[in-house]
This record gives structure tokens, C-alpha cells and sequence, in this order.
DNA sequence: GAGCATAAATTGTCTGACATTTGACTGCAA
DNA sequence: TTGCAGTCAAATGTCAGACAATTTATGCTC
């Protein structure tokens, strides 16, 4: 006996969200793996394409994982640092700029979060951070460099400088909140005397991170702020300038 | 003319990722429609079901909503900060659970950020904010509360804390951080004696909050992390006499 | 012109089939 | 017994076609 008329009110969201419940509450646990495709489609009364629409969904957050083969199937996933970083950086740049989130909103937060780890990395930071840093101040003392690749250096310095605390739930936190910035930052174009400003600030951090000296870290970081601050109210005042509309 | 035997390499998945690249990048804009299905499975040269599979993937993540009908289809989605929030709750709590992060990185990632608001908080809370943390206080000094119900009310009075720096940003940034620590929080018991000095903390901090004094909400917030740590340090102390292995 | 029935477009679901992949099994030979 | 090759089976990946449900637009009637 069929049921060709049942409830058409997306199962596989409904299907999706039971077996992420399952996962979130230790009912399934890491590289457990799921009943089948059709074993699944019985126990939940749909049919197979409901079923894998619903485990797109959950791959699609990675919380499985699947496999083809004789013994394949679906597993609970492990997420790693790295899963997790890669997903809160797309939410977080489609949030910014979806959002008319201003600039000064953006960049306070970023520095606001980017200073709380000053003490711990002035604590912590190894000799290879501080080298990867020196690094790229150097990159980013190249003449010809464009804009894009020196706000690529740019993240990249201070992920170092955030991966310093030694503690991996701040860096992946920080994560989204220093690279979402980056579609913001690539707005402005920096100038010959910007970028050596910028530069300077950046050496003042390696130099104050190196002699473990919180304080100064914290306020080359300030002032480092209120110099992007600065230039990106200079890029916007010029646009309104340009174009009144 | 048929090709059954094309290239069966999740499909779905690139398909996913090329519409999830135009929306980042700009092509397709807030509220644009998609094609439909029928015409999506025309131009990547694949079955409908595959296509379907791709937009679950990507409404998984928020990206897209679709709606059924005549002017039906899928749509652009505005990343709401609310969805961000969720999405980054699930992945931080699991990210923790499951890779044996301990509580004490936890912790320490937890309070460095939310003693990063403090300035911000310190300058800009409302009396709304001030208001809604007394009641919290309240709550928890109720003597008949089980422990979840006290440490939700935790959570809440930390949010109200976080908002109080009035950055949407760093609000969602560090709802992840503070939520996600809610189920490590849950495995202390509180007796009655910590619930008194966490609520004596916390009436600390509101006061200082509420007298804009930043370095007083920092230091109570220290004192507070510092508290924390020793009650489970306690508690795993306690589980590993019982337990040697 | 207002109201109602119908049509059309689109997503949601089902069914059945075939392709592909990969481990396991079986049987044979050395 | 061991090693190897071939076969098999289980599972996911994909396709095709169909029907159901929903929502809007259209046209017809009064």
C-alpha cells in the first residue's frame, strides 16, 4: 500500500535535522556510521533522493562524511580546525557584506578581538611566528606589490600574530573576524606612504611580541586601528566626493 | 543522444560550489532568482535530482531559500546575523566536543575575548543591558535551580555583557565562543557555596559596568575565569580519584 | 469591474533503473 | 597453506520520467 499523498513539507530539512540532533547529542558518535541510503529511506518512510538530500545537508556542514564501495556509506564526521575555519569565513564575509555592516563596525570589532590575544601571544609566541611575521613586513615592502597581495600578507601577519596565543579556539574564532575583513580591506588603495605606515606599525607589534611586551603590542595594534580607520573614512570621503549618488 | 557514462565525480558538490562562488564573489546578488531546477540540470548537463542535491547543500548553509509555486524558485538568501549565529553555534560546539579540547583552552579562549568587550561595554551599555543582567543575578540566586538552568542564565548574562558593546559583530563573534562552552560548563556541579562567589562576581561586574569602570569589569572577569578553571580542575580532580582510568 | 475557476510554472516527492566504486569472497595454482 | 586473480555484492552516484502540492497569473463569467 502507497502513500503518494503523505505530508510534502520538506522532509529532507525535517530528516536532516533528525540525525543532526543525533550527532549534536552523542547519539552518534565520531566515524559511526549511518544505516544506508535504503535503510535509512524505510526507517523514515521517503523515498532515496529524500534521504540524500537530507545527508547533502549534513555534508554540506560537515558533520558526515561519505564513501562509495562495499563498505561505504555515511559517517559522523570529525570536524576539524580546518573544516571549521573555511566555514566561518564564508558566513562571515557573506555576513559583512550582505549586512551593510560599516567598516568602522568591522575593523573595531577585529581589533577589539585582535588585542585580547596580545597578552597570551607576548606570553607565548614561539621564535617562528615572530620569523613568519618579520616575513611579511618584508613581503609587504615590496614596491610592486599589488594591493590584493598585500592585503593577502596583511591577514596572513596577523594570523600569525593571533596563532601566537597558542591556543587553537581563539585562533579559530579570530579566524573569520581577521579573513571577512579582507573583501573590506581590498577597497582601499594604499598608497606608497601608507603602506610604509602601515609597515612601521607592523614592526613596532613584531618588536614589542618579541620583547614579550603586552602593553606595547596592544597599543601599536590601537594605533594600527585608528590609521585604517583613518584611511578608509579618507577612500569613502573621496567616493562621496566622486559620485554624490 | 544519451551519456550515461560521463564523469561520476560528486557532482553535486561541484555544482555547489560553482553557485556558491558566483554568490560570494557578487555575480549573483541578494534576492536574485535562481534558474529553476529543470533549466540549472539543462546548463550543468545533469539530472535534476543532482541539481537538487546542490541547493540542499547550499540552503544548508544558508545561502539560498527556495520558495514553491508559480513565482517559485530558489533565492539569493541575506545572511541574517541570526542564522550566522546558529550555524556558528553548532559548528563551535562540536568542533570542541569532538576534538578533545580542553576545558581549560576553552575557557581561557572564552574569557580573553569577552575581556575584550570590556572597554567597548564599559562606554556603551544600555540600562536595558544593566537591567537584564540584575534579573539574570537574580535567577541564579534561586536556590531551587537545577545546574542547567544555571548556567543558561550564565550564558545569558554573559550575551547581554558581549552586547553591551552594541558591535553586532563582535556580538556574533563571540556567540560561538560563549555558547559553545555551555556543554563542558554543564559537567560542573554547583554547589552552593560556588554559586554564591560566581554570583558575587557577577554582581562585580554589572556594577562596574554600570559605573563605566573597564578595568573593573576586567578584573572581575579574571577573577571569574580564574574561579572557573579551579572548579573543574576540582571536578576532574574529584572524577579522576574515582575513576584511575 | 469583481469574483471565481482554470491554467501554468515551479518545487517536492516517488519509483525504478543503471553506473561506479570498493571491499570481500572464492577458487585455482604454486 | 599461501598468493593471486577473477567475480560478486553492497553501497553510493546519477539518470529519467512521473505525479503531487503550491502559488501566481490569466481569462472567463456575471
Amino acid at each position: 500500500m502507497k502513500k503518494p499523498a503523505q505530508k510534502p513539507a520538506d522532509l529532507s530539512a525535517k530528516i536532516a535535522k533528525n540525525i543532526r540532533d543525533a550527532i549534536i547529542s552523542g547519539a552518534l558518535i565520531v566515524d559511526e556510521r549511518l544505516p544506508s541510503e535504503a535503510d535509512l529511506s524505510e526507517q523514515f518512510n521517503v523515498s532515496r533522493p529524500t534521504v540524500r538530500e537530507a545527508l547533502k545537508r549534513l555534508a554540506a556542514q560537515s558533520l558526515i562524511r561519505t564513501q562509495r564501495g562495499a563498505t561505504g556509506g555515511a559517517f559522523v564526521n570529525r570536524i576539524s580546525f580546518q573544516d571549521a575555519y573555511s566555514q566561518q569565513i564564508t558566513t562571515s564575509t557573506l555576513l559583512l557584506s550582505m549586512n551593510d555592516v560599516s567598516f568602522e563596525t568591522a575593523c573595531e570589532a577585529r581589533y577589539t578581538l585582535e588585542r585580547a590575544c596580545a597578552p597570551l601571544s607576548a606570553e607565548r609566541r614561539t621564535a617562528d611566528q615572530i620569523a613568519t611575521m618579520r616575513t611579511e613586513i618584508f613581503r609587504q615592502s615590496q614596491p610592486n606589490l599589488s594591493d590584493e597581495a598585500f592585503c593577502a600578507s596583511d591577514v596572513a601577519f596577523h594570523r600569525a600574530l593571533v596563532d601566537g596565543a597558542g591556543n587553537p579556539v581563539l585562533s579559530y574564532q579570530l579566524a573569520g573576524a581577521v579573513e571577512a575583513m579582507q573583501p573590506l580591506m581590498n577597497m582601499i588603495t594604499f598608497t606608497t606612504r601608507s603602506r610604509a605606515a602601515i609597515i612601521d606599525l607592523h614592526s613596532k607589534i613584531t618588536d614589542a611580541l618579541e620583547a614579550q611586551d603586552a602593553d606595547g603590542v596592544e597599543a601599536a595594534l590601537t594605533a594600527l586601528e585608528i590609521y585604517t580607520q583613518k584611511l578608509a573614512a579618507d577612500v569613502f570621503a573621496k567616493r562621496v566626493g566622486r559620485k554624490p549618488q
